[in-house]
DNA sequence: GTCTATATTTAGATAGAC
DNA sequence: GTCTATCTAAATATAGAC
């Protein structure tokens, strides 16, 4: 019967995603998420060829839901707007039940200097940090490209250490920073850079720091 | 004799730290580490009794070295002071021979939702960040304590993925970000946050942004 | 202190009955 | 399609010779 088998298949999906999303991928062995899902490990062979096939399929049937998150945008007038774009999907997905684990495995996944291997965030993300930093081009013109770039990934880096390990901010500011609350995430992460790139518009010629004193360091190997 | 053994746990650590940074702790083996060390697994056991000694020892080792980089600090002045007496240290260090290793390893470790079961960062960073939040609240004088908090974790985000994970962002800068020289990455890190704290100051109170619709959903489980 | 050899456990994957 | 049973490889760790 294929509603049996659909909600199994579906069963062993969700615990793998949830394992992997909290102990990585190597931290996690098929029995782990054949016991996890009350299913047999021959089924996890039977459904997704191996261990890695069971990975990958995870973000196959996550990619539709997410492109669809993605997709609902109006045309940006400000770099808040873009920044919303870019952060509100992730944000949302993370307060549906369940998504926590998908939106920590694709930090995990983004945060990982072995994923070009993989090709996951080249295939599902590359496409969308481009479209975005265009976006930013558009709203800040002027602004010099390699900024963008920079701000970019500093955001980026911003969100996905709210996605993958809110529990430190969370500690650390003594529960001042709510991190269960997600509109609210959403609005001090877009809030802040926002702000910091609409400030930084009107002077691409900046004065450099104090104490800005170059490293006597050689380049890295 | 003490030298040769030396030399070899020295081997040992080195692997062990430069494997660990690339594939993760449970991507890595003690055989693979022995084989990258030329050396014995069983002298993995002898000197650091098993694979978590071995792994804490990489930290206990580097510790010391840390807290030097991170002690010869002036009184800060400025907001710019402050980031730079946090990420310098971090970036001087990737710059060292090998250090690269050990700075990507730190950020995995903040990086991972199951830091606080190893108590690495809890013991070696919890401090620093509360005395960095601290001297935030001393340079920006009347900002809310959250918003420190805020910004503390943003920047340490937007820093861990420099230090993690570079490759992307010189990858998808095409190249117009050169992450292999450690004090532009330093500079424009610390100067896109500290203009951003510089400017955010002035106003407590900000307007919200535009289409700051709230989202409907529930809080995560 | 270093090596060889091996004990023990766990991992990923599959064969074959039903 | 699901289960039991099992194979093979790999992992961690240690015993004991030198």
């Amino acid at each position: 019967m294929s509603a049996k088998s659909e909600r199994t298949r579906e069963r062993i999906l969700r615990a793998a995603e949830r394992l992997f999303a909290q102990h990585g991928y190597d931290g996690v062995s098929v029995r782990d998420i054949g016991a996890a899902a009350k299913a047999q490990i021959a089924l996890i062979s039977y459904y997704f060829k191996n261990k890695e096939g069971l990975y990958r399929a995870i973000f196959q049937q996550r990619r539709a839901a997410l492109q669809q998150l993605l997709a609902r945008k109006e045309p940006p007038a400000t770099i808040a707007d873009v920044l919303d774009a870019l952060a509100r999907p992730w944000v949302e997905l993370r307060d549906r039940p369940g998504g926590q684990h998908y939106t920590r495995l694709i930090a995990r996944e983004v945060g990982d200097p072995n994923e070009a291997r993989r090709g996951i965030v080249k295939d599902m993300l590359d496409p969308i940090a481009e479209e975005f930093i265009a976006a930013m081009e558009q709203v800040l013109p002027g602004r010099p490209r390699a900024d963008n770039h920079w701000a970019y990934h500093f955001f980026i880096g911003a969100l996905l250490l709210m996605l993958v390990n809110p529990e430190r901010t969370q500690r650390l500011s003594g529960e001042l920073c709510d991190m269960s609350d997600g509109p609210a995430v959403l609005d001090h992460i877009v809030g802040f850079f926002s702000r910091a790139l609409e400030g930084d518009k009107r002077s691409t010629k900046r004065p450099s720091r104090s104490r800005a004193r170059q490293t006597k360091m050689g380049k890295r190997a």
